[in-house]
DNA sequence: TGCCATGTTAAACT
DNA sequence: GAGTTTAACATGGC
């Protein structure tokens, strides 16, 4: 579920309680539930693949890790342990196997806003300079890197190198300039695409590379490995993707 | 049925 | 102290 467009679309679902006021607070989250009972969610903002339901002086950070899940007014309990559940008078919200933690909102502030790929404030020239003044960085994990582009997951990385024809241990400082802009360009591209086919329930459908055998350019089988510091799984096509080093 | 994974942090190492 | 490796979290899909 949890890379940045999934996590707009949590967003929406949870958008009508904008506003409203907590009646209670549960679940086992290892928070002071107990201060957010009478307060009014006054806005959601997401930032990557991080939600923040903020209140006067507080926000509640949530972050689904890898397995996180979230419901909207249920009407049976699945059996999982409830993280955090919210309670408003025009329904309720839950969650589930996520990292929840309260934050000043002052917190908020220092945000790098701009990094997340998703946002309107999204600044490509930004990333581009983050990109530059780490030559020796591999491309896998640059896009993997939350202070870069903040949202984007392993599914998003291995589809955009795919779309761009770039190996993922091609390092940055050896990509050319033209390369390193399409780069950025997809990745917030294939990101809205995801948004779109995640929405309409056929996301896996689309993939052209994650999970993979066959290179739907060429034929040839694809390659399935673990690659840069993060040795998370990449599938790539050693005939259409260049690798630059 | 067992293994693996869309992620991150912190502890335990070297 | 820096950098690297491992564990922990806990669930759904194949």
């Amino acid at each position: 579920m949890p890379e940045g467009p999934s996590i707009l679309l949590m967003k929406e679902s949870i958008q009508k309680f904008e506003g409203e006021k907590v009646i209670e607070a549960g679940g086992n989250a290892k928070i002071d539930k107990e201060i957010l009972t009478g307060r009014t969610l006054k806005q959601i903002k997401t930032f990557g693949k991080q939600t923040y339901l903020v209140f006067d002086d507080v926000a509640v950070r949530i972050h689904l890790l890898m397995f996180g899940s979230h419901s909207v007014d249920e009407q049976t309990k699945p059996d999982r342990q409830l993280r955090l559940s919210l309670i408003f008078s025009n329904g309720s919200m839950y969650f589930y196997t996520c990292n929840v933690k309260m934050v000043d909102t002052e917190f908020l502030k220092k945000i790098d806003w701009e990094a997340d790929v998703m946002s309107d404030n999204w600044k490509p020239l930004k990333a581009e300079k983050k990109l530059k003044s780490n030559p020796e960085m591999m491309v896998c994990d640059a896009l993997m890197d939350q202070d870069i582009f903040s949202g984007v997951g392993n599914i998003i990385k291995n589809e955009v190198l795919f779309r761009i024809g770039v190996q993922p241990e091609s390092l940055l400082g050896k990509m050319p300039p033209k390369k390193i802009k399409e780069l950025i360009k997809e990745a917030r591209n294939y990101s809205f695409d995801f948004l779109e086919w995640k929405r309409d329930f056929t996301l896996k459908k689309h993939w052209k590379a994650h999970t993979k055998k066959i290179c739907p350019k060429c034929g040839e089988n694809l390659i399935k490995k673990q690659t840069g510091k993060g040795k998370r799984r990449s599938f790539y096509c050693e005939i259409d993707q260049e690798l630059y080093q």
